[in-house]
RNA sequence: GCGGCGGUGGUGGAACGGUAUACACGAUGGACUCAAAAUCCAUUGCCCGUGAGGGCUUGCGGGUUCGAAUCCCGCCCGCCGCACCA
């Protein structure tokens, strides 16, 4: 009755019906005990076309994980949704007039297909796609609470604008200074937007990261991006105009060097100092060139210094020293005060800028004869207080000093910057805001009132303003604080707002009378097990932890830290290459899982290497994982054929063999699961069905059955419908109901081993030992082999 | 420049103080076949040797150890993130 061949496409249709059917993977609110649930989650997916191996991967791993934990007693939640809005969409519906809601609906059943092709243990009753009102009625929710707590906030800022797209561009979609779009260089414009005040939480988001297990390279990049510097800010006093400007170091301690004073083209007072000095119109033209200047032209290293004096000096406030004023295009408005103070013999920067102006260069301490000197050593030249000190010492000293003088204070600065949220872009969620015709400036929206739906629109290209402004009926409303004439917000929020909480929803996804209840929110959260690329190690993770601790504070939930644990994925390349349609080196999921099956499409991704690091994906090498698993359902199909045996009570020769082989899998795949070494666990349940293999005509039908039904469960978390249907075969029993195989300790062991006989570390003879020998049997063993003899002058230390 | 990761056969990788190269791919030879596919068997780190056997080998140079791919020090190379951040 049962085919000779190996027939993926069957078995993996008939177990995902069942699967489907009998909704396996759905898990309940109700009754679940925190100690013994766990939540597994990969991140969501933007669905544009079709998935591709990246997401086959992402899945495969997190699929593994859920299914190892629920046959460990685990009740695991592992929901899954939909990214829905963002730019591609849009991007698609500008070139071909498609909604972006119809392209996004079509992709999201194509990924919903897919994911049910691949078998992936989905609860599906929690579904979501964050472009669904039922979804983003409470991201606007959650930005009211953000705005009234103050952490929403609306000011005018620089901004990434792309004029040939003529719109705003996030942060990340700036590479190397040019639109990731079209190719543009980007500029700078003032726009007013909201932001979230992320900065607010610099300190927490920086210490709770010792708190997670994540990747020590995720936790860098953060700890990178936050920027956390301490330092002071010290006041330089302008006499002639009666202005004080401060500034931030990191190195008080250098404050004698100072030798000249810059502040960035963007400063706000630049013109007003140039003012009546004779060099209005040089600065002029040097400020107006600075800001034409194009992000990639200004972030350049190399580029040699330039600037333009402002006809003014600022008293250094340690010793009375007039310093010239300088305009330079080397320091940022972002970053500290927009000014510095410059120490031309300990900053690199300041001393090309000097030796570009033929300005004095002196040294404040340490170092050799070569000048910057940036590294730690003695004060010179300062003030007798001072010099002698340790510049370390006198840091705290002089920053004591300057406090007693209302000169100056210790302070800390970051590089983190708010997290600007307002973009110029049609599919996106409304910001629920509207302005007031008259007195009540920006009015949120009534809670009652949400959603503000998105309206449909006609042209959805940026033209310099917002899409949605197009939308006359629905911008034009009523002030909900008056009553009189409004008009709504017409930009939308970056996406990344959306995928910030999403993962607090799934806990209670059809929820409509809230965006969470609490205390189901308990059940579930931290996520135990987050899993996604290393390209969000950034931006998502960390808004995302942001969310967190905002809306705790808030009091909407409490969980500091949304990820207990990360797992980053590596990426899969084609001969050594990223994937890319225009390389025409992809690999698509769906031929292969046609070809092949899914089972060995998914088996293949987590062999083909350590799943964290990047790999080269092989066709042969997939064909070699299909044969692999038709030997399995083959050798499975054999001796399923065979009568059923009863288990000897002391099973031994070949059978003894294969029974040892089948703990030692066991052990060694249970083992490999905990620490993400699915290659490993693999290949251990590659030689035990090659051992079964090359024993199936010496050992009898009962040790061949048992080896073959732990192959098959072992193989599970991995390849689960030919794992199901070969145990099913073997046993009558459905694989996913049965707890986790453990190894019994005295069947890892053996009677006899080959001991290795090593003289001065090298290998010298092997010769066969019993177990429980002795040390001096050992020893005397090692001693009469032949190879030991040739070697061994005097005494050997034998392991 | 700062931070992180890595360098092992023809290839992906395994081992992470104790038999280096598990598992797989590829290659070579063979079986089955009219033939092919599929399947199966054998060999396969490099060098010397007909052979038994010997020597060498984890980017380079040192060190610790009875023993180092693994630990320590110094280099070289590659990848990733950040970067005129004061």
């Amino acid at each position: 009755m049962a085919p000779d061949r190996y027939t993926p496409r069957e078995i993996e249709r008939r177990w995902q019906e069942v699967w489907a059917e009998e909704k396996t993977w759905e898990v309940p609110n109700e009754g679940v005990d925190p100690a013994r649930s766990s939540y597994v989650l990969e991140m969501l997916p933007y669905p544009s076309g079709e998935p591709h191996v990246g997401h086959l991967k992402n899945y495969s791993v997190g699929d593994a994980v859920a299914h190892f934990r629920r046959r460990n007693g685990q009740t695991v939640l592992h929901p899954m949704g939909y990214d829905a809005f963002g730019l591609p969409a849009e991007n698609h519906a500008i070139k071909t007039g498609e909604h972006p809601r119809a392209s996004t609906e079509k992709s999201i059943a194509e990924f919903q297909r897919q994911f049910r092709d691949w078998g992936i243990s989905i609860d599906w009753s929690r579904e979501f796609a964050t472009c669904e009102p039922e979804y983003y009625r409470w991201t606007q929710w959650i930005f009211l609470a953000l705005y009234e707590r103050g952490l929403a906030y609306r000011k005018e800022a620089a901004v990434n604008w792309c004029p040939n797209d003529a719109t705003v561009l996030a942060n990340e979609q700036v590479i190397d200074g040019r639109c990731e779009r079209c190719g543009h260089e980007v500029e700078v414009r003032q726009l007013e937007q909201w932001f979230l005040r992320i900065t607010d939480y610099a300190d927490r988001l920086l210490d709770d990261l010792s708190e997670i297990r994540w990747p020590e390279h995720v936790k860098a990049m953060q700890r990178n991006w936050i920027g956390r510097s301490e330092g002071a800010e010290v006041a330089f006093r302008c006499e002639s105009l009666g202005v004080e400007y401060p500034v931030f170091t990191t190195r008080p301690d250098t404050l004698f060097g100072a030798m000249f004073f810059v502040l960035a083209p963007e400063h706000p007072d630049v013109e007003q100092i140039a003012a009546g000095t004779g060099q209005e119109d040089a600065v002029r033209a040097y400020v107006a060139g600075a800001m034409a200047e194009s992000a990639e032209e200004r972030g350049d290293v190399e580029k040699p210094k330039t600037g333009v004096f402002l006809g003014r000096t600022v008293t250094n406030p340690v010793n009375g020293e007039e310093l010239p004023m300088y305009v330079a295009d080397y320091v940022l408005m972002e970053y500290g005060t927009g000014a510095i103070m410059a120490v031309p013999g300990h900053d690199a920067r300041d001393f090309a800028f000097a030796q570009a102006f033929d300005l004095p260069i002196t040294r404040g301490g340490g170092g050799g004869e070569e000048l910057p000197y940036t590294g730690d050593g003695s004060i010179v030249n300062s003030h007798p207080d001072f010099d002698g000190l340790q510049n370390r010492d006198a840091l705290e000293k002089i920053v004591a000093w300057l406090d007693r003088e209302g000169r100056g204070h210790a302070t800390v600065s970051y590089r983190l910057r708010d997290w600007l949220i307002s973009r110029q872009r049609y599919w996106g969620c409304p910001i629920p805001v509207v302005y007031c015709s008259r007195e009540c400036g920006a009015v949120p929206v009534p809670i009652a009132d949400l959603p503000v739906v998105l309206p449909d629109v006609e042209d959805y290209a940026p033209r310099g303003r917002a899409p949605l402004a197009a939308a006359q009926d629905w911008v034009r409303t009523t002030c909900p604080r008056c009553g009189a004439e409004g008009r709504r917000e017409t930009d939308t929020m970056d996406t990344f707002v959306d995928s910030s909480w999403y993962f607090l929803r799934y806990c209670d996804a059809r929820n409509d009378a809230a965006a969470w209840d609490p205390a189901v929110l308990a059940r579930w959260m931290p996520v135990d097990q987050y899993i996604g690329g290393v390209e969000h190690a950034i931006l998502h993770l960390m808004y995302a932890r942001f969310f967190c601790k905002a809306l705790s504070d808030i009091g909407l939930m409490d969980v500091q830290e949304p990820f207990s644990a990360l797992f980053t994925q590596g990426m899969i390349t084609r001969d050594g290459a990223k994937m890319s349609k225009s390389k025409g080196n992809v690999v698509s999921p769906r031929e292969i899982v046609e070809r092949l099956g899914a089972d060995t499409a998914r088996t293949y991704i987590l062999f083909i290497g350590p799943p964290d690091s990047d790999v080269d994906w092989s066709d042969s090498g997939a064909e070699g994982v299909h044969r692999f698993l038709a030997r399995l359902w083959r050798g499975g199909v054999e001796v399923a054929a065979l009568p059923a045996e009863e288990a000897p009570i002391t099973p031994e020769g070949p059978d003894l063999v294969l029974l040892r082989a089948a703990h030692r899998a066991m052990e060694k795949v249970t083992g490999d699961m905990g620490r993400f070494a699915f290659n490993t666990a693999i290949s251990a349940v590659m030689e035990l069905v090659n051992e079964g293999w090359r024993l199936r005509d010496e050992a009898g039908p009962w040790a061949r059955r048992f080896a073959f039904a732990a192959a098959a469960s072992l193989v599970f978390p991995f390849a689960p419908h030919v794992g199901a249907e070969v145990f099913e075969l073997l046993t009558g029993r459905r694989v996913w109901e049965e707890e986790w195989p453990e190894a019994d300790p005295a069947l890892l062991e053996t009677d006899t081993f080959e001991l290795v006989c090593q003289i001065n570390g090298k290998v010298r003879d092997r010769v066969a030992a019993r177990a429980d020998a002795s040390r001096e049997e050992l020893e005397a063993l090692c001693r009469e082999a032949p190879n030991v003899r040739a070697h061994l002058g005097g005494g050997a230390v034998v392991k």
